[in-house]
DNA sequence: CGGTCTCTTGACCTCTGTCAAGTAGAGTGG
DNA sequence: CCACTCTACTTGACAGAGGTCAAGAGACCG
C-alpha cells in the first residue's frame, strides 16, 4: 500500500478518505472547467450511487474490440488510451487524469476501438448506466456538458496531431510537458508546485511517437535548459516559461471556459 | 466552371441537377452507414430548408480562433481541417469527403481550435442553426446519430495518431489510402473502380507529416509494387489487397454499421 | 543481497528532411 | 497552333534527426 501512495500523484493524496460521495467533486470540477451547470444539476451528479473500484498500474480497464458496457470515471491517478501497430509499435492516443470520463464513447459505439489502461495506481467511479442516462436525458445542460467533453478530447487529439506530426523531438516532449501542466493545475485549482510525472521514459515514447532511448536524450537536453527538474526519477518541470518558450504552447485548444 | 468540374471528384459529378432537397440523400447515408433512423427521422431532415454554398480550391470555410456560428454538410467536394505549428509547418488533422458533417463542434464549443478548407471544389449545405436543434432536440435517435458522428470522427483521429506516430512512410501513406477508398466506398454506395483522388504531394505530406519530396519518393515505391496508379498525375489505387499488406490495414477504427 | 525494471551512454545506422536544379502538364494569350 | 507561365512533380546529392543495438549503472523490491 505504501507503493501505491508514493505512485499515486501526490497532490491526490489526501483526498481518500472523505465520504464516498464528496469523491465525486474532482468530475464536477472538470466539467465546470469547460461548462456551465446549476447547482441543482450539480446535485443530481453528486447524488447518483457509484462503487469504487481500485486497480493497479498495467492493469486494462477494457481492451479493444471489446464491447464496453460502463462509464468510469478518473477520482485519482492517471489512464491511458492506446493503440498497437501490426509490428507492435504501440502509441498513447489519449492520457486522461482525474476527473475526467474515461468512456463516453462506449455508451453509444458497439465496439471499442482503442485499449485503455491504468497507468498509476487508479481509483474509479463506476456508475450504473441506467442511472446516467436518467440523469442526463431531462437535463440539457449536463447532456451538453458531456458533449463539451467529448469535444474537448476530440481537441486534444487534433493538439497531438500537430505535435507528432511537425514538431522535433524537443518541442515535442515540451509541448506534452506543458499541457499536462494546464490540465492537472485547471482541475486541482492551484498551481501544483512539485508535480512529479509517474511515467516512465518508455511511456513517454510511446506519447511521443519516439523511441525510449531518444527520449532519455531529449529529456537531458531540457534539464539542461533548466527547463525540467528529476527527484529521483521522476520527472518535474523546472521552468513553465522556457517550455512553453520551447514549445510555442498555446492553450486556445484546451477550451478553458473563463467563465 | 469546366476547370471546377474537373477538379470534382468525378463520380460526384451527375449528381448535382436533382431537386435542391435530393442532395441532402448523401449526408442521410452517412449518418445510416453508423446509425439506425427512422424514416420519419430522415424524412425531417430531408424537410429542412438549407442553402448552398459553393467555394473553390483553398477557400477557407473558417479560421483557427474564430468563432463559427453554421453547421455546414459537405454535398461535393473534399475539405480539410488543419493546424499550423510555430515554425509554420501545417498538419491536417482531418479530411471530410461528401456526407460528412463539417462543423457540429461549434455548435457546442465557442471557438475554433482549428481552420477548415475547401480542397477541392465543394458545395455545402448551410442550414439555420435554429432549425437544425429544432429537429434534433425532440428526436433522440437523430441526437444520437450526430454524437456517433462526432465520435466517429474522434475515432479516426486516434487511427492517425498510431499512423504518424507509429508506422513509416511507406505504411502511412497505404493506410491513408485504404482508409479513403473505404469511406468512400461506403457513401458511394458502391466501389468506385478508378477514383482519382484530388490531392497533391504536398497536400498528401500535410496529412501524412512527411516533406512532399518524400511523399514524392513513396508513391514511386508504392507504383512499382503495382499498389497504386497514376493518371496524368492524380494518384489511383492499383491494388487494394496490395495496399492493405502494406499498411496492415483494419477498418474496426471506422466503426461501419453492419445492421 | 540477488533480481528486475528503468535509466544511461556510446557507436553506428537509416529513414526522412533539405537544398537545388530540372521536367512536365495545364491554362493563357497571341 | 505555338510560346509563355505557373504550378506541381522529379531527381540527385547531402545532411541530420532519430532509431537500433548493446552494455553497464541505479533504483527499488522481495
Amino acid at each position: 500500500m505504501k507503493r501505491d501512495l508514493a505512485i499515486m500523484p501526490r497532490w491526490m493524496g489526501d483526498t481518500g478518505h472523505g465520504a464516498a460521495r464528496e469523491r465525486l467533486g474532482i468530475f464536477i470540477r472538470k466539467l465546470l472547467s469547460h461548462s456551465r451547470i446549476s447547482a441543482a444539476d450539480q446535485k443530481a451528479i453528486l447524488d447518483l450511487p457509484y462503487m469504487v473500484r481500485r486497480l493497479g498500474p498495467n492493469d486494462h480497464i477494457f481492451r479493444e474490440g471489446e464491447q464496453a458496457r460502463v462509464c468510469p470515471i478518473l477520482l485519482s491517478g492517471f489512464a491511458y488510451r492506446h493503440k498497437t501497430a501490426a509490428d507492435g509499435g504501440r502509441q498513447i492516443v489519449a492520457l486522461k487524469i482525474p476527473g475526467d470520463a474515461l468512456d463516453f464513447q462506449s455508451l453509444y459505439l458497439e465496439v471499442t476501438d482503442h485499449s485503455l489502461q491504468a497507468l498509476t495506481e487508479v481509483e474509479l467511479a463506476v456508475f450504473p448506466l441506467k442511472e446516467l442516462e436518467a440523469i442526463v436525458a431531462p437535463r440539457p445542460a449536463l447532456a451538453r456538458a458531456v458533449l463539451v467533453d467529448i469535444l474537448v478530447e476530440a481537441s486534444i487529439g487534433r493538439e497531438w496531431l500537430l505535435n507528432i506530426g511537425r514538431r522535433n523531438a524537443l518541442a515535442r516532449l515540451a509541448h506534452l510537458l506543458c499541457e499536462l501542466n494546464h490540465r492537472i493545475t485547471r482541475i486541482a485549482g492551484e498551481q501544483i508546485a512539485g508535480l512529479e510525472l509517474p511515467l516512465t521514459q518508455e511511456q513517454l515514447a510511446d506519447l511521443l511517437g519516439l523511441t525510449p532511448v531518444h527520449v532519455n536524450r531529449t529529456i537531458k537536453v531540457l534539464e539542461r535548459e533548466g527547463a525540467v527538474k528529476r527527484v529521483s526519477r521522476r520527472l518535474t518541470i523546472g521552468s513553465l516559461p522556457t517550455l512553453k518558450r520551447i514549445a510555442e504552447f498555446n492553450d486556445l485548444y484546451l477550451h478553458r471556459n473563463d467563465g
